[in-house]
DNA sequence: TATGTTCGCTTGATAGGACATACTGCCTTT
DNA sequence: AAAGGCAGTATGTCCTATCAAGCGAACATA
């Protein structure tokens, strides 16, 4: 049950090592050279056959184990577990999932403003009394159909941002640019039907079933840098995700 | 910025020690030692001060990183991000959410059978041709209101089910008694609205809108256990989760 | 005064070793 | 033949050690 696995080692490339066997491995997964439920070798003789310590070794291993490619018994082994689970979910944004999906999504601003943050926005995003924020709707579409409409408040103490560019790009990318490194996002997931607002900018009827989803964004030094109340059309997106037991 | 962090590690418990630690600065952040923004002390002064190592240490730190609970830079240090943050979604069962939450839960089994998996069943199973599944629908209430409404199928070769566990515990403990180590599941939630099957049975009207959850999970030999599709009352659940960037 | 460089602090990455513990299967014993 | 114990194997935990890299502030220089 020895799996050579070809992988090859940059030791002079900036990608660390173990970053290096994750990938290496997540390919062999999804080429089908390790297929579902075949066994790894342990891990020392995998660190020597690459010439990695086991410390090295275990810290891929363990990447590729918490997002649920590998399964560990101890007194066992390590095997794969189904070539078929997805990724976790991962803080990304609904641009970057349509357009790492080969989509081409389009941005309609319904409106925008900067404005002085309400109670709500302040609570959400932590924000002194009096602060200023950007208030805007967008309509996210995908080939030419509605697909999420997107209300958005983000902090004005990051990066300017104008309508022009929401209109070009995704927020995260805009924020991304502006310097922002996000680290952590909580997010509610929920249902309710289309009003009369709603249904029509999403071509659907009232009373047809949205996803809903409120989202709040931290970035690397601890500030709230978004809040967004997103709805998504029922009949076309949903969250898919694995969870792994810790 | 010192801050000291009244640990106590007790090298002669069977708990782990970096586990230890975890629970400690969890703690700490949750009954307000720690609060939001503060900084911690260096990894190493920390691993000091409780006479551990640093690889140790970092290992604690890595989960409640992981965790969303801590922001590390490099070059500058570690801070608490908000003690508001949910852990990140884990692999549980309604019934145990309801249960840790203090919620006394009841479960109406609609109806119960052993029969052998349909095609679609199968797939999501990955059973041979004639294996045989239970299939059973049920009603989740908390307080007497309906909350759930639950459609499931389990392979039969785990451990044998019968109406009356169902009604007194959840699916999951009852796999988890009969030898199931649950290590990851996907899933994927949406929205519909209701039909005039579900809206009865969950107190509502036709038309009002419900969260949608498909499930299949894996336990540790890589066995897709059990795959479900459960619908929830919109106006009274919601998924929440912490999504952490990588 | 303004700017650029250097230095120290902190986290990030990697190595190698030691012992603990759980699981499996074999072998002994009953 | 069945049950129990034991050894081998693999992962789990923990340690000491060392170098790399990012960041910020102090310092030197123009």
């Amino acid at each position: 049950m020895a799996n050579q696995l070809n992988l090859s080692i940059d030791r002079s490339s900036p990608v660390p090592l173990y970053h290096q066997v994750v990938q290496g491995i997540e390919s062999a997964i999804h080429t089908g050279v390790l297929p579902p439920g075949s066994r790894l070798d342990n891990e020392i003789d995998l660190a020597a056959q690459l010439n990695l310590s086991r410390p090295t070794m275990r810290k891929a291993m363990d990447e590729l184990v918490r997002s649920g490619l590998l399964v560990r018994k101890r007194g066992v082994g390590t095997q794969v577990v189904s070539s078929q689970v997805r990724r976790p979910l991962e803080l990304s944004s609904l641009y970057d999932d349509l357009s790492n999906n080969g989509s081409k999504p389009t941005t309609d601003v319904l409106s925008f403003s900067h404005i002085e943050a309400d109670a709500a926005t302040r609570e959400a995003l932590q924000l002194p009394a009096g602060a200023k924020v950007y208030h805007f709707t967008r309509l996210r579409k995908v080939g030419g159909k509605p697909l999420a409409l997107m209300e958005n408040w983000v902090r004005d103490d990051i990066t300017p941002i104008n309508e022009a560019q929401l209109a070009a790009q995704g927020l995260y990318g805009i924020l991304r640019n502006g310097g922002v490194n996000f680290r952590l996002a909580s997010q509610r997931i929920g249902a309710m039907v289309a009003n009369d607002y709603q249904a029509p900018l999403l071509d659907t009827q009232p009373g047809s079933a949205l996803v809903t989803m409120e989202r709040t964004a931290v970035d690397d030094t601890g500030r709230m840098v978004e809040t967004g109340h997103h709805v998504y059309r029922g009949d076309s997106y949903s969250f898919e995700m694995t969870l792994v037991q810790r």
